[in-house]
DNA sequence: AATGAATGAGTATTCATTCAT
DNA sequence: CATGAATGAATACTCATTCAT
């Protein structure tokens, strides 16, 4: 019986892990610090299996980052030689990872050893270089600007995120935030 | 021998006061979530103490910013009539601002009651406004910029160090985030 | 295998819960407020253990309370149409119920929301009734006494419980307290 | 200057202690744990002067109860000679004891050491003494009733009390256990 | 392999008592 | 002598992680 590595033997198995991922999703959305054992109740499945999964907070957040990254990667797929493609991936990006409340304190404490993550900017990394590229090219953004720029701008818009009271306020925060930021991104904004 | 009422008659409560507030924001620079009773260790108090000045976490990191708060009000005064009042301001907010890793969560949870940080906040819009009203006329910032998004841009620094990951790379991050807003807060970069 | 949905599945947890019941039966009579972790401690089990078994310190003494329960009912069934069932109960559930010292404060707290407790006096009220029906009908009793009367007459035997210094001295006052309300209980005393 | 050892010497200080007998009276009817610095709190006093002039929370306990000795005294002084001194001396008893959220557990464990108290009781037996067989005499009291009985009635009575809910259940639980308790107290009843 | 009970270390909080002023 | 700040020990409670079933 030939199974890919990647893939679990079990169905259940892999029902679980989805179960578990859409529980953290949500729950990770309100608040960084919920207890691992909600994400499990909530995903109706035992702590210990949630921990046979995602070993530690970290993997889980990972998991959920990267799952995202599938979806931008197909955005950029789709928006391939685009002139837009930039912005259209930043805002993308921007929406999914500021989601979290989570991903602040879980990404930094990650990235001292959290090879998950650290792939996922590699993989971001390559994604944008492009588009990047290609909008500097056609002169809407400005030619300094450096794809670890981009992952600034996504922390600024995440710390206003954060920052914000209910979810209404938040979504008005992080628009006006890269509103504020785009117009500083482009070259030439006065004539 | 006069004494203000603000302050506490005896010598030693006011050394352990000015203790607490001392290693609190160490520590609360580097991590937000602190044990409090760590804090009283490094105050070298127990931890009733604590207590006795400050009843709630909360109560602690708004004796923090008030403390900047002064700062900041000295500064305003010395910069009265400045046409630069306004970035020298500016800056020194988000340096303060931005130094605690408690802030964010602190600050938001604190915006449903705790007055104290209210009043700095009013404090703090009353302070800018003025530099504010200049710094538009004389043309060093976008017309439509408000106090609001004074704000923001703190958070959106904000978001970067608590992304950033030592100590060097969080002031490198910053500077670098400041860089990129005050491009944008220019109403005309390019010529 | 027919399992009963009351008991739980595992039997080292049945066997926990047990000796925490054991634990604080033995604590409680002795004294109030025995810290929560004395009791995990005499148990054998680890403090949250406890607090996953009784959530909440009225818990404990409801459960305690319960186990009570199911022995009066047991006597209260060998004993259906004896007429002397009412002393019987009434003497068994004094001696039961101020066992504890904790139930006085446990019990009034718990009267607010205590559904446990709530349905524990439903039942003892149930129990009463036809007795004291028959005791009354045999003129042993005292025709204006009421089914709330009897918990009064619990809580009185428990202050003197509560009152007393040693173990000897309590069942001494609880005997002689018994013994003067009977007395007072009877119709008819003297000829 | 020839002061009364009895007699503190400083005015101020009898009306501290006055002030923190008040407070206490107050505090501890409600409830019998109290946080000592309350009872200083609402005394006006510092934590310091309450424990200077009652080292011990038995020690404050046994003040209130010997200033309602002296009430005690009086009434029975007052209704010498008279045949229902003894019910008249019960009733107040119980009132003025039963007052008490604090005294059960109090004087328990004072009884082991609280002089004071065990002087009280050793007075309340004096002035019992005469009422009591006087009411024998007269027939309105059960001959073989014994003083130590009084205090077992006293315990009673406040265990219905203790048991009560709140203020107004607590009058009407006293007053039925009382009458219940008097209807056994009396020798013939029916006839 | 999945479950959820058990664990223990960690954290907040309170209060009787002492001590500097 | 009064004051109230400081103390530390005691207690309640939580949660990540392990382990028996």
């Amino acid at each position: 019986m030939m199974v890919s590595s990647e893939t679990p033997r079990r169905k259940d198995a892999q029902r679980n892990r989805e179960a578990i991922l859409d529980a953290a999703r949500e729950l990770f959305a309100e608040c960084a610090d919920v207890p691992l054992y909600e994400v499990a109740r909530r995903a109706g499945v035992g702590q210990a299996t949630l921990y046979r999964h995602f070993p530690d907070r970290r993997d889980l957040a990972a998991a959920l980052l990267l799952e995202d990254m599938e979806h931008t990667e197909q955005l950029a797929a789709e928006h391939a030689g685009d002139p837009d493609a930039f912005f259209v991936l930043l805002r993308h990006i921007v929406e999914t990872t500021a989601r979290f409340r989570a991903l602040g304190e879980l990404a930094r404490e990650g990235s001292c050893q959290g090879s998950e993550l650290h792939s996922r900017r590699r993989r971001l990394r390559e994604l944008l270089k492009e588009p990047l590229r290609a909008a500097k090219a056609a002169g809407t953004v400005r030619c300094d600007l450096t794809i670890d720029d981009v992952f600034l701008v996504v922390l600024m818009v995440k710390g206003t995120i954060d920052g914000a009271d209910g979810p209404a306020e938040r979504t008005a925060a992080a628009s006006r935030a890269l509103a504020l930021l785009l117009d500083g991104l482009t070259p030439a904004r006065a004539a």
